[in-house]
Formats: C-alpha cells, sequence, structure tokens
DNA sequence: CGTCATACTTAGCAGGGAAGCC
DNA sequence: GGCTTCCCTGCTAAGTATGACG
C-alpha cells in the first residue's frame, strides 16, 4: 500500500538523517548493530541495610522483639509505608505478611503469625522523624549532601558509547521495599528484594574496562552484545521481568530512534486514507476475523487507543487496551442524546486509568459490534478473532514499520498541528494559552490523566482572590485616570501631562496584568485533570512545535523545559519554520 | 504455532527545590 | 526575606512489539 521509499529530507528540515552521523566515522552501522565502543562503571548498588538503635523496638503481641537483620529490614519498610492507605488493603497486607515471614527466622516464623499483632509504631515514628529531620537541614549540610550525590553521578553517571560521552538514564540499582502496582494490583505489598552484584549481568564492549563489581563480590555475567543498548541488567523478582539500565533520553541512540519514530509517524501521514478506505472496506468482510480486525482498526485510529496486548491473568491489575477489550467495557446505544450508533466506553487502561467515552460511530462499526456482541458474556473477548500480533503482521504489510503505537503518534501529532493553526493570537501569554490548548486536545485524545493537584481548589481561590483585588486596582487607576485627564484639560502645564501618562501607563500594566491572571486562571482550570506531559514528552514531534515557536516568535524555552530540550537536542537543531509534519 | 523472553517506550506520582509572591 | 506554590526530576511500573523456542 505504501513504499518503503526512504523518509530522508523533508520540507522545512536542514538536514535529514544523516545529521545524525557528523563526521566520517559515524555512518550508520549495519542492520541491528547498536554501537562498536561501549564503556560504563556499571550500575550503583544503594546502600545496605544499617540496623535500628538500640531504642527503637518492634512489639509483637505487646512484648518488645528483637528481629534478625533480614525480618527487621523488611519490617521497616512496612513501617514506613503506614500513612499510606494501601498498608490497610487486605491483598497488600496479606503479601507483605506472606514474603516477609519468609525473611524471618524458624523462631521469629514461629512466634510471629499474625500482622494485626504487629506494633510497627516505634518504627514508624523514627522513619517520620528522619524524614524531618532530612528536611531541616541546614543549607549547608544540604550542600554537602548534593555535592555527594553529584560525585556519584560523575562516577557512575555516565558511560563512553562511540567515542561520545553519554549520560545515563537510570544508573541506579533499585532499591528493595514493597512492591506497590497501580489499581487493583494482586501482587502489591509483596517483597521486592535487593540486587546483589551476583543477579547482575552487564554489557560493555569487549575492549573497554571491564566494570569492578563492589569489593567481596562478582557480577553474574558480564556480556559484550553490541546489538542491543542495555549497559546493565537483572531480574526483578515481584513479576520475574528484566530491568535495565539505559541511557538518558538525551543521548544519540535515543535521539535518533526517537527521530525514526516521528518519520514513521510521518509517512503514516502520506498513506493514512488508503489505509482508512481500507478498514472501511474490511468492515464488510465475509471473514470475521478481518471485520474485527477492522473495527480494531477503526477504534486505533479514531480513538487512539493502545492496542491492547494479552496479559497473564492474575499477574497484574485488569486493565485493557483495543485487541482485548471485553464485552462488559462497551455499551452500545442505537441512540443517545440525539445521536445516532453510539459506544460507550468504559474500561481501565494502563495504570488503572479509566477510559470512558461515549462516541457516535458509523453505522457498519456499529453493526459489526452488535454482531461481535452476540451469545457472549460480558467477560468474554469482544475480538475473539483478533489480537496484536495479527493486527500488527496485517499493519505492517500496508506500510513497512507500521504497528498499532504509530497512529497514536500520528493522530496526536497532527491534532497538534492543526490545532496551532486554528488557535492564532496576539501577544505571548494568550498564544500561550492557545499552545497549552493544542496540547490538551492531544492529552485528552490520548487520555493523559492526573490526579487533580491536592491543593487545587485552594490555589485556585488563591488565584480569583487575586483577580479581584487586582480588578479594583485597575478601576482605581482609571478613575484616577480620569482625574488627571480633567486636571489637564486645557492646562498646557507640563506636570500635568505627564501626570497623565503616568496614569495611562498605570492602567495599561494593570490590564496588562489581569489579563494574564485571567488566562492563568483558565489554563489551570481547564488544566486540572489532564497531564499534558505525557504527550509533550512521547506522542507530539517536536518539530511542529520548535517551528510553531520560530514562527511565533515565541522563546523555545516557554513550552521546554531544560530536561525537554536536551531531549529534543535534534529537533532544535534541524527544524526551520516551514517545517511540516 | 502458541508461549515465553527480551528489549525498549510510555506512564503517573512523590518529593524537593527554584521561582514567584507579598 | 520568608513563605508558598508549582514545576522538574527521578523513580519505577506498565505498556508495546518482536523474535526465539519447544
Amino acid at each position: 500500500m505504501c513504499s518503503d521509499d526512504s523518509f530522508f529530507s523533508f520540507k522545512g528540515e536542514k538536514r535529514g538523517r544523516r545529521a545524525f552521523y557528523r563526521g566520517s566515522q559515524e555512518e550508520k552501522y549495519e542492520d541491528g548493530i547498536k554501537w562498536k565502543f561501549l564503556e560504563h562503571k556499571g550500575p550503583y548498588f544503594p546502600p545496605e541495610y544499617q540496623t535500628l538503635p538500640d531504642d527503637v523496638k518492634f512489639y509483637y503481641n505487646g512484648k518488645p522483639v528483637k528481629l534478625s537483620l533480614p525480618a527487621e529490614e523488611v519490617a521497616l519498610f512496612f513501617a514506613q509505608m503506614m500513612d499510606h492507605e494501601y498498608t490497610t488493603k487486605e491483598v497488600f497486607r496479606n503479601n507483605f505478611f506472606r514474603d516477609w515471614r519468609k525473611e524471618m527466622t524458624l523462631e521469629e516464623r514461629q512466634l510471629i503469625m499474625d500482622l494485626n499483632k504487629c506494633d510497627f509504631g516505634e518504627l514508624h515514628a523514627m522513619h517520620k522523624q528522619k524524614v524531618e529531620a532530612r528536611k531541616n537541614l541546614s543549607k549547608e549540610e544540604k550542600l554537602v549532601n548534593k555535592e555527594a550525590n553529584q560525585k556519584i553521578v560523575d562516577e557512575y553517571g555516565y558511560c563512553v558509547l562511540d567515542h561520545h560521552r553519554e549520560r545515563i538514564g537510570n544508573f541506579k540499582i533499585e532499591p528493595p521495599g514493597l512492591f506497590r502496582g497501580r489499581g487493583d494490583h494482586p501482587k502489591q505489598g509483596m517483597l521486592k528484594k535487593r540486587i546483589q552484584p551476583e543477579d547482575a549481568i552487564i554489557n560493555c564492549s569487549k575492549d573497554s574496562r571491564i566494570p569492578e563489581p563492589p569489593a567481596g563480590h562478582r557480577w553474574k555475567e558480564v556480556r559484550h552484545d553490541n546489538t542491543v543498548t542495555w549497559l546493565a541488567s537483572w531480574t526483578e523478582n515481584v513479576q520475574g521481568s528484566c530491568k535495565y539500565v539505559m541511557l538518558n533520553a538525551n543521548s544519540k541512540l535515543k535521539g535518533e530512534k526517537d527521530w525514526e519514530k516521528y518519520e514513521v509517524a510521518r509517512k503514516l501521514k502520506t498513506c493514512v486514507d488508503a489505509i482508512r478506505a481500507q478498514y472501511q472496506e474490511d468492515l464488510k468482510s465475509k471473514q470475521m476475523g478481518t471485520r474485527q480486525r477492522a473495527v480494531a482498526l477503526y477504534f486505533i485510529d479514531k480513538l487512539a487507543l493502545r492496542a491492547g496486548n494479552e496479559k497473564e491473568e492474575g499477574e497484574t491489575a485488569d486493565t485493557v487496551g483495543c485487541c482485548s477489550l471485553r464485552v462488559e467495557h462497551i455499551t452500545l446505544h442505537d441512540t443517545l442524546d440525539g445521536q445516532k450508533c453510539v459506544v460507550e466506553f468504559d474500561f481501565l487502561g494502563k495504570d488503572c486509568i479509566r477510559y470512558y467515552n461515549k462516541v457516535p460511530v458509523i453505522k457498519r462499526v456499529f453493526k459489526n459490534l452488535k454482531l461481535f456482541m452476540e451469545n457472549k458474556q460480558g467477560g468474554d473477548d469482544l475480538f475473539d478473532r483478533l489480537n496484536t500480533q495479527l493486527l500488527n503482521k496485517h499493519l505492517s504489510s500496508l506500510m513497512p514499520g507500521l504497528t498499532a503505537k504509530v497512529f497514536r503518534t500520528y493522530n496526536a501529532s497532527i491534532t497538534l498541528q492543526q490545532q496551532l493553526k486554528e488557535l492564532l493570537k496576539e501577544n505571548v501569554a494568550e498564544k500561550l494559552l492557545s499552545y497549552n490548548r493544542a496540547n490538551r486536545a492531544v492529552a485528552i485524545l490520548c487520555n493523559h490523566q492526573r490526579a487533580p493537584p491536592k491543593t487545587f481548589e485552594q490555589s485556585m481561590a488563591n488565584l480569583q482572590a487575586k483577580i479581584d483585588s487586582r480588578k479594583e486596582q485597575l478601576d482605581l487607576a482609571k478613575k484616577e485616570l480620569k482625574q488627571a485627564k480633567k486636571e489637564a484639560k486645557g492646562s498646557s502645564d507640563n506636570k500635568l501631562l505627564i501626570v497623565v501618562e503616568k496614569k495611562k501607563k498605570a492602567v495599561q500594566r494593570c490590564e496588562e496584568q489581569l489579563l494574564k491572571m485571567e488566562v492563568q486562571a483558565t489554563d489551570r482550570e481547564e488544566n486540572k485533570q489532564i497531564a499534558l506531559s505525557t504527550s509533550k514528552l512521547n506522542y507530539l514531534d517536536p518539530r511542529i512545535s520548535v517551528a510553531w515557536c520560530k514562527n511565533m516568535e515565541v522563546q523555545l524555552d516557554k513550552i521546554y523545559n531544560k530536561t525537554l530540550r536536551d531531549k529534543f537536542a535534534w529537533a532544535i537543531d534541524m527544524t526551520e519554520h516551514d517545517f511540516v509534519f
């Protein structure tokens, strides 16, 4: 459907892909090779557990019990979380208690049989005290800590990859603790064990200085695999999944990958019409599987749903994406609020964020959905003949590199571009508001939510109070101006004329400040439950924003903070004002 | 051909510090 | 200059996607 012509050199781009390969030795490697040289110091391990002071005691059944070191460490994990709601949850407590008992000695295990008889009060109090003490450190003490941290970053936070010194993203091994899943996670409260060097695999060049394991330890393995980008990995015990130490987003390798992602999405732009025509056609297919695929694709395209891989039941919270939708997640309405063929979605997506939406769909989709739901229970798969592998196989046959998630990237970026075109404004504050509105339209499309800030109501009220007082001030300033004009009228006294000018300026300044605050209030209110940062970071082609800033004469740092400017350095470097996504 | 493992991107949240406010 | 607010950064969980394996 779409040819595989290279996507180099687009309008509005100073250079194409070559921008990443300045210098003669920096040509792109053969397929799958990620680097030729990689050197680093290995991951940084968290400090060992320090036993409790003698005066801080754990009590069981009212009696003080001196716990063994491993049991004590895990007890403290629980004690530290006691202000949090999930230590009251049944699943959390049970998982914790089961794993805690595994760390106990035989005697401890025989004694400590009931979590409800455990008193962590002193441990909890000690923790709170420590937090408080840390907060109250003097400026100098804080500076000392900061410098110590910086030393760790300097030593472990960088690697050398093909002649470039690069920042590592997460060079610290995750410390042990109690697993906190999102939503109703069946494994919440389980013990996330301490990782030892013996658990860690190191990846680096053969000819590099191999990182030294901490004294008295050895690595699980040292390998030299240049088809992957990670520097170290370990297996996490709660879910049994692999964790990786990887480069920072501002690295060349990550930037290149990011650029490629957006190029694939731009490629989709050139053939999305044909793909849409195709799935419209497929809605009529005689093959049930093809029709299901077409409906799923319709959702993914129109609603920016995620692909929806299968998940192992009981291992994670019950969340779904498009392909894994169940009958119980949608309700069909022949008519609703004056609209025809409305599908009501209600399901938990990634991170247990609720997706709730009422969407009118085309008739053929509606009829197919009715068919798919026939003779099924709520818990049955809506698309029983479809999974993400089948879907992606189909997509990659339509366009090289096309997968389900590309639609999210494409629709997010194209939405931003369109919205920015429509929302044209005069002054900088308003321009930024319209940028945020465009950003918000994308965040809504992608269902990027956040918990309303805890202090939201209060800070909103504070802002409103400020607006009110500024209004009063403005009224006053206007009156004064009027008065000054009156006095100056007919007079040629220069002093009076100067006063008039002064008052004019004051009114103007007041008006500007008022407008700024009102814009801020609107922006904040509209943003209450919406997270803009996720789409900015992951879905919006940065070249759109860079070009917009150039055209609007808005400083880039008004929309991108330092981290984002670093991450998108490639886009800042290559984008001209006439860039079109 | 389904299942599992692997690698990498996407996600929201907490805590701390810098910026903004009076 | 002290206080509050809010933004940034780090953290790590939770997705997507694909290739190996039996």
